[in-house]
DNA sequence: GTACTTTGTTCGCATATTGGACAAAGTACG
DNA sequence: CGTACTTTGTCCAATATGCGAACAAAGTAC
């Protein structure tokens, strides 16, 4: 009684078995973009009856329409269906722990519109929930009729989220936002469903759909940013743990002599790569290198990977530490879970290859394994975007697997 | 073509959507062990005549049985069904190293008979196919009509099994077997069909139906014995990565400073752990020990642990730092995939607590993330037959779940 | 122009499952 | 006891889903 009728949870896991074939038709005609009802039964298996029938019915939702003839195969001239990816609207919603970015997708993963607003999150739920709503509303005034289109809105956070109780923040990280519900907030505002997920969760949601990880079904993104967190994608779906606290690479012992965290261990990644660690190391270096781009300037993250972009020796440097640590715990990761590739996000993948290459190296010293060693290390091919584009892939995606969360396709 | 055609893969993941309802039928009566029509309805959702309809055509198979009346719930008493546990029988053969052992298991993971050999596994796929066979078939003679009932045989082997050539066994580990077709052997020998898969993932299958992790969905099973190696349940389903060498736990960094390895790495958690890390651990001790019940004797990682069960200092010293810095990788899995447990298993499980409590504390030196230190950390339940029996198990799997690989059971 | 191919629809059929009716067998209680 | 209600298991008609065959429309190949 007390969760609110459009707040979904993360993953129905109940709902995995016994799915109606006729769904996976949407699902089939969503990646060809195009294709004839001949075309979408031979590639389901389903009999071209089965297939017009369930055309005949997609193509009320206005979901899908039919866009003229195709090339003969040597017969009759096949009548082309397309997916409209303009039918709906999604909004994505990247919640950072001082950042706050909305997008607005169609169902293609094209961004619309963008609203991007510096915000102290952590302490400050009240005002946050405001802040998310008015960049929403923004995004979708300034597309005609996105409005009355919008589908659901995803959101991704900076903390792990339980997907038994998705609409509860953690304490542990955000304790300002205990007992606050944002995911309801939001669904009784804009009157759609709401998804909610961590944000490196997404980040490699949003790779799969639509980045470097396209036709992988099990690899693992790493997210380095103000801090460092990693995504999983087990058997082409977000993999979340026990207790939705998995990818947690940020507190993995690099150096068991490091330097104290804050978590009470010591020598965890983040020690070393975290971004408070990354520009006091630059502070620290910075009386040895007066002529670097970064003296006497306020350094920041941004500021130091910007100087290691423009080959600023001080910056660079400090990033290949960066980097040799992060092979450290990526080859744990290579050893553990054998994925199909990494893919690096977050900030620092703004340096590409100057930032990938010698993660490579440094993974390739830690293991010789011929096997976990061809694993492909990767930059994300998104940008500062993928997390809110991943939070409306998150409603992309629950949407395609069960079509009935289309505004208009009758439910099953 | 070239495959056998008894001779199944791992895990077909293509048949994973579109299961009929009424398999779901045996599956439960499985779980329940006993149960009436009505109950069986309630429980799947079906409706009582479809349950009937699905009953009857199972009553026909064997596989399940009318037992007389259960007690009355305010109304006519329900017929009990019960699941034949003893309808057929499985094989289940753990392949190490430098053994072969053999499990004849009913359906409820019963052992009903038990064959282990001491052989040099590595060097001889032939003498060890011959020898595999030998007992089997001797499990087979021993058991009262056996061999009629016969389902299939599961082989557990000391090597990464790639999901897609489940056939050829790897190469890297086990040169000498390149080429040879173990599964297709078995498969003609006894024309059943055979199920392959690493040891270490056959035993997180065997804790997952019948030990320490019953109930969990998520969880990681790590064997120490002559080597290091580890088994995940991911969302109920053995993981095996992208390649099939997810779980290779023992070439993990556990000190970058620590001796080299033979992979060509330094400190990896073989070098610590491994029998024969041990083994010359326990050596080296020997003089500052003399009193040892070790003194004099040949040392081997066996009798390192019935040492330590005796509560030798010396050995107990060396089990000591073992489950320091099999701690030290645990946590790095715990941080990394937020497993339901861990589950310690192999030989180095025998000492149960002895183990457990300070790998507990090792783990909790490592991770102060609460939920993640809050993770169970256990000893198998099952002892050195647990590789067998999972094993065994695997076969019970995929036929609990496609009720069709069931001798009688007619394909849908 | 003729023979073959491909497409999309229509229609009858097979299969799986449901829901209602019903008889058998029980309980609850005056 | 007898009556009213419950539960169980079966039978049967109704329904939904998807398939295959047949067919007309539209095209290609030579």
């Amino acid at each position: 009684m007390s969760t609110a009728t459009n707040t979904r949870t993360v993953d129905p896991l109940s709902e995995a078995r016994g799915r109606p074939l006729s769904d996976s038709v949407l699902e089939l005609l969503w990646r060809l973009r195009q294709a004839s009802r001949a075309e979408l039964a031979r590639q389901t298996g389903l009999s071209r009856s089965t297939v017009s029938e369930i055309v005949t019915g997609l193509l009320a939702t206005k979901l899908i329409a039919e866009v003229g003839d195709g090339p003969s195969r040597g017969g009759r001239r096949p009548v082309l269906l397309a997916f409209q990816d303009d039918a709906n609207v999604i909004l994505g919603v990247d919640m950072g722990a001082s950042h706050v970015s909305v997008a607005l997708t169609d169902l293609r993963g094209q961004v619309l519109c963008w609203r991007h607003a510096d915000h102290q999150v952590r302490m400050d739920p009240e005002g946050t929930t405001a802040l998310i709503s008015d960049l929403c509303q923004e995004c979708l005034d300034e597309a005609p009729g996105a409005g009355a289109r919008l589908m659901g809105i995803g959101v991704a956070v900076p903390c792990p989220v339980n997907p038994r109780f998705p609409d509860r923040l953690s304490e542990v990280v955000l304790p300002a936002w205990a007992g606050f519900n944002l995911p309801e907030a939001l669904s009784h505002r804009f009157e759609v469903p709401v998804f909610i997920d961590n944000d490196a969760n997404l980040g490699a949601l949003a790779e799969h759909w639509w980045g470097a990880g396209r036709g992988l079904d099990d690899f693992a993104y790493v997210k380095v940013a103000t801090g460092v967190g990693a995504g999983y994608m087990i058997r082409g779906q977000i993999y979340r743990g026990a207790t939705g606290v998995a990818g947690e690479i940020g507190h993995m012992t690099i150096d068991p002599a490091g330097a104290p965290c804050v978590c009470g261990n010591r020598g965890c990644l983040a020690t070393f790569v975290g971004s408070e660690s990354l520009v006091d190391q630059t502070r620290a270096l910075l009386d040895s290198h007066p002529d670097s781009l970064l003296a006497g300037t306020e350094v920041s993250l941004r500021s130091i990977e910007d100087a290691a972009i423009a080959d600023d020796p001080l910056a660079t440097q400090v990033m290949l530490e960066a980097a040799n640590h992060l092979g450290s715990a990526i080859a744990g990761v290579l050893n553990l879970m054998n994925p199909g590739a990494v893919i690096l996000g977050g900030g620092l993948s703004r340096l590409g290859e100057q930032l990938v290459v010698p993660v490579r190296e440094a993974v390739m010293r830690r293991t010789l394994l011929s096997s976990v060693a061809a694993s492909r290390i990767e930059a994300s091919e998104l940008g500062p975007r993928s997390i809110a584009l991943g939070a409306a892939t998150l409603v992309l995606d629950r949407a395609l697997a069960t079509p009935s969360l289309f505004p208009g396709v009758a439910a099953a």
